[in-house]
RNA sequence: GCCGAAGUGGCGGAAUUGGUAGACGCAGCGGAUUCAAAAUCCGCCGCUGGUAACAGCGUGGGGGUUCAAGUCCCCCCUUCGGCACCA
C-alpha cells in the first residue's frame, strides 16, 4: 500500500498549478452534469444565483462555496447532486451601467456573465453548466410570459391603480432606492406620488395556504417562517360600514378590535380616498393640504416615522350603534393602496390614532378598562385588551365577549361582517423599465386588454438599444408597440415584470433547462424538486422566498410540479465584512481607500490598530472599523486577487473556518494565511507518511498501546463529530477546527512499528476525504498521492468504527456549591456510588467540604457530581 | 416605527439537550533553527492576586428561576437584516 514518494510531492504546495489541472478535469470529464437516475437517491443543492453585476463580489463567494461543500459532501454520501447556476440577468443596475458607459444593458450583462463565469469556474465550484439559465434570454422568459397568460386565464391577474414615486422632471418612475430624501437621484427634483395602471397577482388568493405550509418547513429556520408568518399577518376582525352624513356611499374600514367601536372619535381617509378627492374640490385649503402630503414615500418605514398629518374633510361619519356624527379626516399615513383606504381612529387604544389625536385636539374616549396595570390617558393610549366601559349595552364584558357581541349586532344590521384580513398585499408586477421581461398583454382600443395569444410568445425585448437614462426604450420607440388583435390595432403592454418573477421559478427550470416544448417538463422536475438545500442571503427571508413559494404552488395547480412547497431545507448565510480606511480632506470631504492599499504599521498593545498608511503615497489614514464590504466603502475585497495569491482552495477554507454561515464574517488578511497555512502542513504531513509508505503496515487495531488506542480513538472521533457538522449542523467552521486539532496530534505520532503506520495512513485518508467537500483541488490531488486510482469526488464519506470509540475511563468534574473544585478520572462503567465516593475523597474537594454538612448529591452520570454543602 | 436576529479574551469564534466558559485559528510574547531574514518547529497567552499550588472575578447592562445559567424567564442598551420598485 502506498507509492514511493513522487517528485510532486517533494516540491512545497502549489495551488495555482494543481488547481489548473484538477478542474480542466472536472471540464474535460464532465464530471458535474447529471441526468434523472431513478432509483438512486436524489440531492438537489442550490444557491441563489447572482445579478451579473460585473465581478464576483465576497458574498457571492461565501454563498457558492456553502453550497459547493453541501453538494460535494451529499455527492460522497453517494447520492445523485444537482447543483446549477445562472444568472439574475434583469435588473436596474444593466440600465443605470448603460446610462453610464453608453452601452446596451443587454451587451454590458452578456459580458459580466462571460467573465464571472470564468471566475466561478476558478473557484472550483462543481456545478452542471449544461443546465446554466440567463434570465434575460428569450428562451427563458418566454415561458414567464406564458405561465401569466395562464394565470390570467384563471383568474389569478388584475389591472389597477396603483402608487409610484414620479419624478416629474426626469418624467420617469423611480424605484424606491433612487428617491433620496424625497428627491430624485440624478434630477433632484421633488418627488410626487402618482396613480398609474398596473398589473398585479392575486397572492392574497393563497395568503392561508402560504401561511400554513410553513409548518411543513421543518428544514428552515426559525426565524425565517416566524418573519414570513408576520409578513402574512392573518388577523380575523370585522369589516363595518360606516354611512356618511349626506353622501351615498358608506365608508367601509376593517378593524381588529370592534371591542373599542365605543371608542370611535374621529376618521382617517388617505389622500386619494373619494371622500378626500370629492372634499377637495371644493375646498381649495384642503386640495393644497392633500397635495403637500402626496411627496411622503410609499415605503412602509418612512411612512412610520413621518410627522402625522391631517385635515378635515368637513365630511362626517355616523357611528353605527350610538348614531353620534364623526369628523372624517385625510391622513397622510392612511394609504390608498392597503385595505380600504380608511380607518376608524380610537385615540384611547391605539397608540398612531392617540399621537394624531393628540396633536389635533381630538377627543378621546375610553372605552376598556386594562386587566392589570396603571394607565395615565394623557401619556399614551392603552393598548391592552380588558373589561369593556363607556360602551352602551356592551359596557363590563371581557374585549373577547364585545368582539364577539358587537360582531354579532352589526351583522344582524346588515353593517358590518366577520372578515379574515392579511398584511400581506397583492403583487404588483409591473415596472416602467426596460431591462425586463415585457408584459405579454395587448391594449385594445376600447381600453380592455386581453393576454398576448400563445403562437404568438416570446414578446421579446429588442437588445440593441440607446438608453439616454430617462426613459425605457421600449416606451420611447412609437412602433415597438403597434400590433393587431383580431385584424383590428393593438397595442403592446410596455411595462415589464418585476425581476422578482424571474427569481421565482428559475429553482424549477433548471430541472429541465434545455426544453422546448414547455415551461418545464413535469417528468424531469419532478424527480428533482423539491430543493433538498437552498442557501443565499438572510436579505431575503420574505420577499423572493415568499414569491417562489407562491409561483411554487402556482406551478402545481397548473400540472406542472407535484409537490407542496419548493425548498425542503433552507441556509441563510450571513454577509461578509472587511477593514475600512478613509482620509478627511480640509473641507470635510471624506474618502475612502482600499484595504489592499493599506499598510498597518502600528497596533497597540491590544492589536488594535492605530496607524495606517497608504502604500502609494506612504502617508497615513484613518482606521474606519469593520464594515460590510461595500462600493461606498470602497472595502471590497476582490476575490480574484485572493484566489490569484492563495489559490481556490486557500480562499474557500478562510470562508468556511472563519465563522458559522448564519453569522457575519470579519474578512482578515492574516485569517487567510493561517488557512493557507493550515493547508501547507496537510500537504507536508502527506509529504512525509510517503517517505515510510512502502514500509510495512498493520491494520490489526486488536492489541494497541494506550498512545495508538488514544491517537486511533480521536481519529474516529473526529470522523464522528466531522460527519455530524457536515451534514446535520452545518457548522463548517466546527468541522474544520476538528480537522485541525487531529492533525496537531497526527503531526507528532509516531511512524515507528507497522501498527503507528497503519493507524497515521487510515488518518490521513481520512483527513483527505473530510477536507475534500471545502478544498476539492488539494485533496484530489493528495488522494491519487496517497494510491487512489478513484475520483474523490464520488468516493465513501469515511465511517466511524465504533469499536476505536470506547474508552476505559473517563474524566468526571467536581463541583462544590456550583464551583469547580476537581477533577477525577473513573473507570468507565463507574456506578454512581463510586464516583460520587471518589469525587467526596478528593484532596481539593475536601477542603471546601471538610467542616461543612453535605446537603445534596447531583451526579450527571460520565460528566459531573456537584455537592452541595453548607 | 414595526418584524427578525446578534452581543463571549487584544481579534474571529467554540461550548450541539441547563452540567469544566474560552476548542480551533489570528495577533502578541519567549525560545529553537539561520550569517541574517523569511518560512518552519517548540512553549506561553481571559482579568486580578500569588514563586507556585491555588483563590477571587468574568459571557452587553439590571433583575429572576435552579444544586448548577453564555444557554431559561422579565426589563433595558447597542449593532445588524427586512419593510413590498435594490437584488
Amino acid at each position: 500500500m502506498g507509492s514511493q514518494m513522487s517528485k510532486f510531492m517533494q516540491d512545497n504546495y502549489d495551488p495555482a498549478q494543481i488547481e489548473a489541472a484538477v478542474q480542466q478535469r472536472w471540464e474535460s470529464d464532465k464530471v458535474f452534469e447529471v441526468t434523472e437516475q431513478p432509483g438512486k437517491e436524489k440531492f438537489y443543492c442550490l444557491s441563489m444565483f447572482p445579478y451579473p453585476s460585473g465581478k464576483l463580489h465576497m458574498g457571492h463567494v461565501r454563498n457558492y462555496t456553502l453550497g459547493d461543500v453541501v453538494a460535494r459532501y451529499q455527492r460522497m454520501q453517494g447520492k445523485n447532486v444537482l447543483q446549477p447556476m445562472g444568472w439574475d440577468a434583469f435588473g436596474l443596475p444593466a440600465e443605470n451601467a448603460a446610462v453610464a458607459n453608453k452601452t446596451a444593458p443587454a451587451k454590458w450583462t452578456y459580458q459580466n456573465i462571460d467573465y464571472m463565469r470564468n471566475q466561478l469556474k476558478s473557484l472550483g465550484f462543481g456545478y452542471d453548466w449544461s443546465r446554466e439559465v440567463a434570465t434575460c434570454r428569450p428562451d427563458y422568459y418566454r415561458w414567464e410570459q406564458w405561465f401569466f397568460t395562464k394565470l390570467y386565464e384563471k383568474g389569478l391577474v388584475y389591472k389597477k391603480n396603483a402608487t409610484v414615486n414620479w419624478d416629474p422632471v426626469d418624467n420617469t418612475v423611480l424605484a424606491n432606492e433612487q428617491v433620496i430624501d424625497g428627491r430624485g437621484w440624478r434630477s433632484g427634483a421633488k418627488v410626487v406620488q402618482k396613480e398609474i395602471p398596473q398589473w398585479f397577482i392575486k397572492i392574497t388568493a393563497y395568503a392561508d395556504e402560504l401561511l400554513d405550509d410553513l409548518e411543513q418547513l421543518e428544514g428552515w429556520p426559525e426565524q425565517v417562517k416566524t418573519m414570513q408568518r408576520n409578513w402574512i399577518g392573518r388577523s380575523e376582525g370585522v369589516e363595518i360600514d360606516f354611512s356618511v352624513v349626506n353622501h351615498e356611499k358608506p365608508l367601509t374600514v376593517y378593524t381588529t378590535r370592534p371591542d373599542t367601536l365605543y371608542g370611535v372619535t374621529y376618521m382617517a381617509v388617505a389622500a386619494q380616498h373619494p371622500l378626500a378627492q370629492e372634499a377637495a374640490a371644493s375646498n381649495p385649503e384642503l386640495a393644497a393640504f392633500i397635495e403637500s402630503i402626496q411627496t411622503t414615500k410609499m415605503a412602509e418605514a418612512d411612512l412610520a416615522t413621518i410627522e402625522k398629518k391631517g385635515m378635515a374633510t368637513g365630511f362626517h361619519a355616523k357611528h353605527p350603534l350610538t348614531g353620534e356624527e364623526i369628523p372624517i379626516w385625510v391622513a397622510n399615513f392612511v394609504l390608498m393602496d392597503y385595505g380600504s383606504g380608511a380607518v376608524m381612529a380610537v385615540p384611547a387604544h391605539d397608540q398612531r390614532d392617540w399621537e394624531f389625536a393628540t396633536a389635533y385636539d381630538l377627543p378621546i374616549q375610553v372605552v376598556i378598562d386594562p386587566a392589570e396595570g396603571e394607565h395615565d390617558i394623557s401619556q399614551a393610549a392603552i393598548t391592552a385588551k380588558g373589561t369593556t366601559v363607556n360602551s352602551g349595552p356592551y359596557s363590563g364584558m371581557s374585549s373577547a365577549e364585545a368582539f364577539d357581541a358587537i360582531a354579532a349586532e352589526l351583522s344582524q344590521q346588515g353593517i358590518g361582517r366577520r372578515q379574515v384580513n392579511y398584511r400581506l398585499r397583492d403583487w404588483g408586477v409591473s415596472r416602467q423599465r426596460y431591462w425586463g421581461t415585457p408584459i405579454p398583454m395587448l391594449n385594445l382600443a376600447d381600453g380592455s386588454s386581453v393576454p398576448v395569444p400563445e403562437d404568438q410568445l416570446p414578446v421579446t425585448l429588442p437588445e440593441d438599444v440607446v438608453m439616454d437614462g430617462t426613459q425605457s426604450p421600449i416606451k420611447a420607440d412609437p412602433e415597438w408597440r403597434k400590433t393587431t388583435y383580431n385584424g383590428a390595432p393593438a397595442e403592446h403592454e410596455t411595462d415589464t415584470f418585476d425581476t422578482f418573477m424571474e427569481s421565482s421559478w428559475y429553482y424549477a427550470r433548471y430541472c429541465s433547462a434545455n426544453f422546448h416544448d414547455g415551461m418545464l417538463n413535469p417528468e424531469q422536475a419532478n424527480y428533482w424538486l423539491p430543493v433538498d438545500q437552498y442557501i443565499g442571503g438572510i436579505e431575503h427571508a420574505i420577499l423572493h422566498l415568499l414569491y417562489a413559494r407562491f409561483f411554487h404552488k402556482l406551478l402545481r395547480d397548473t400540472g406542472l410540479v407535484s409537490s407542496d412547497e419548493p425548498f425542503k431545507r433552507l441556509l441563510t448565510q450571513g454577509m461578509v465584512l472587511a477593514d475600512s480606511y478613509y482620509r478627511e480632506a480640509d473641507d470635510g470631504k471624506i474618502t475612502w481607500y482600499s484595504p489592499l492599499d493599506v499598510e498597518i504599521v502600528e497596533r497597540d498593545s491590544k492589536g488594535q490598530i492605530v496607524k495606517a498608511i497608504l502604500t502609494t503615497d506612504g502617508k497615513e489614514v484613518h482606521y474606519g472599523g469593520m464594515t460590510k464590504m461595500s462600493k461606498s466603502k470602497n472595502n471590497g475585497i476582490d476575490p480574484q486577487v485572493m484566489i490569484d495569491k492563495y489559490g481556490a482552495d486557500t480562499v474557500r477554507l478562510f470562508m468556511m473556518f472563519a465563522a458559522p454561515p448564519e453569522a457575519t464574517l470579519e474578512w482578515s488578511d492574516s485569517g487567510v494565511e493561517g488557512a493557507q497555512r493550515f493547508l501547507r502542513r496537510v500537504w507536508r504531513l502527506v509529504a512525509d507518511y510517503q517517505a515510510v509508505a512502502t514500509q510495512e503496515h498493520s491494520n490489526d487495531f486488536s492489541q494497541l498501546s494506550s498512545a495508538q488506542e488514544e491517537l486511533r480513538r480521536e481519529v474516529h472521533r473526529t470522523i464522528e463529530k466531522v460527519s455530524d457538522d457536515m451534514g446535520r449542523r452545518q457548522n463548517f467552521n466546527t468541522a474544520i477546527a476538528a480537522i485541525m486539532e487531529l492533525l496537531n496530534k497526527l503531526q507528532k505520532a509516531s511512524l515507528e512499528d507497522a501498527i503507528d503506520r497503519g493507524i497515521m495512513r487510515e488518518a490521513l485518508d481520512a483527513i483527505v476525504l473530510m477536507l475534500a467537500p471545502v478544498t476539492p483541488h488539494l485533496s484530489e490531488t493528495l488522494w491519487h498521492e496517497l494510491g487512489h486510482d478513484s475520483d474523490i469526488t464520488f468516493a465513501p464519506w469515511p465511517q466511524v468504527d465504533a469499536s476505536a470509540l470506547v474508552a476505559s475511563s473517563i474524566l468526571v468534574v467536581v463541583q462544590v456549591n456550583g464551583k469547580v473544585r476537581g477533577k477525577i478520572n473513573v473507570p468507565a462503567d463507574a456506578e454512581q456510588d463510586a464516583v460520587i465516593a471518589a469525587a467526596v475523597a478528593d484532596e481539593n474537594v475536601q477542603r471546601f467540604i471538610d467542616d461543612k454538612t453535605i446537603r445534596k448529591q447531583i451526579y450527571v452520570p460520565g460528566k459531573l457530581v456537584n455537592i452541595v454543602a453548607n
